[in-house]
DNA sequence: CGGTGGTTTGATCAAAATCAAGTGAGGTGG
DNA sequence: CCACCTCACTTGATTTTGATCAAACCACCG
């Protein structure tokens, strides 16, 4: 746990100009945002569902996930968060969490106070409108997800995720050449897409062996680029990458 | 196609007075927005992947929903929508839908011009944080959404997406006494839970046999509502329908 | 009265789950 | 330093769930 850091928001601030165009006036208000930094190990809750924090958590480095389980105790990974990310925002105006945020990797978050953040939004329109259309990118990455669980066979399943993955990272300068870190586990990997460690191991290696793409050392590096896109049914519209289109 | 109706947008309201307080002078500028009413039979499109809207749609009456189609033809059903929703509410910020937006049942539907909405919201703070609230909720009911077609088996499945329907029914005056009308064929719960017509058609018997619902002639009965609920797996958090809490 | 769209049922198949049993790499403590 | 433990990964055998294929059936409708 560590004290108030100027300069922690910068990863916010990142992420918002690189959607839309914020005012020298918005970006001073929201580096002024008090901010707590913390780090967590790996499997560390941020939130948890059923609490009601007052603050929010931005993620600085690393990789956290949000998750939820069944009755059963069956887990369901529903989205991987990197940096710039404020993945329990919602906390802001939904006051009791529905489903745990964790870190994935050693990660290290800022701690955003409610208040404060509510001031700041109910002043600058521009900042709301722009985090609100965070929120919006963040649906219809979430909607993929459904699709992605719902109605694709367990290696598009899985390539789908990984791509999805890597395009993100890419766009925020964390991956490239189509490689990228990834400290997830196979059971990681399989309760983020639904499917059972076993089948997950059985998966990468029919992929590795087609020659598409393998994943080791805790290297995700994609082999052959048009076959993987392939596989993965994917077509990245709905990333919303290019503000302007 | 109809003309302009005053008061078109008072499902709106409805619905944002429903979540959270709105000043009288709000109220009144909601009201004034231009509204389109357009009437669409079953199956019709009201937005489609691809499309570059200048308006949005807000649900008068009926059902509608979103689907999203693989490149082998599957269509997912990613999200039900009732009186008061604006599925593609996302499209004032978003320039390029994602997904598709159609009529379930024969709907009516107000379009709202983006130009005057973004005026509206840049004006009223409190507006856009009502709507962003409602993208955050919704955002909540796509992740349980994925746990249910990730983790859940096809019983369990079908009967959380129900249930799930039938309270969101229930808060808006539409279902009462774990009855309601639907007119969704087999096929298309099927898209919606990520199964097959013949395995609904077959988990519905189940259901029927063990005397816990029916659907016949488009209506939903549940007839053990503690069976039922305890097959669903649900817990109603995740709808965040008492904002004070 | 034949057509069409939706439902139902049976038979068979396949994808993925489950069960079971190693392997292998770090990490810890005697 | 080595024995041992744990956690992740791997592989094989078997089972289950749900998909696929095929054929009726049924109600409504033009």
């Amino acid at each position: 746990m560590g004290g108030p850091v100027p300069q922690a928001a910068d990863a916010l601030v990142r992420k918002l100009q690189s959607q839309s165009e914020l005012s020298e006036q918005d970006v001073q208000r929201v580096r002024e945002l008090p901010v707590i930094v913390k780090t967590l190990g790996p499997g560390e809750p941020v939130v948890r569902e059923g609490d009601r924090p007052n603050h929010c958590g931005l993620i600085i480095s690393g990789l956290a996930y949000r998750c939820k389980f069944t009755d059963e105790g069956k887990r369901q990974i529903l989205s991987l968060h990197i940096a710039g990310d404020v993945p329990d925002l919602q906390s802001i105006y939904l006051h009791v969490m529905d489903h745990d945020v964790r870190a994935q990797t050693h990660c290290t978050i800022g701690l955003i106070p409610h208040q404060p953040l509510r001031e700041l939004l109910d002043r600058c329109p521009s900042v709301m409108r722009i985090l609100w259309r965070e929120t919006l990118v963040e649906g219809a990455i979430l909607r993929e997800w459904i699709i992605n669980v719902g109605r694709r066979n367990a290696e598009r399943r899985l390539a789908h995720m990984l791509l999805e993955l890597y395009r993100r990272m890419e766009a925020v300068g964390l991956a490239s050449d189509f490689k990228f870190a990834l400290q997830m586990t196979q059971a990681e990997l399989a309760d983020a897409t639904g499917l059972t460690v076993v089948h997950i191991n059985r998966v990468l290696r029919v992929l590795r062996e087609a020659g598409i793409m393998e994943f080791r050392k805790n290297l995700v590096n994609v082999l052959d680029r048009h076959r993987f896109i392939q596989v993965a049914d994917f077509s990245p519209v709905y990333l919303h990458q290019h503000p302007a289109l």
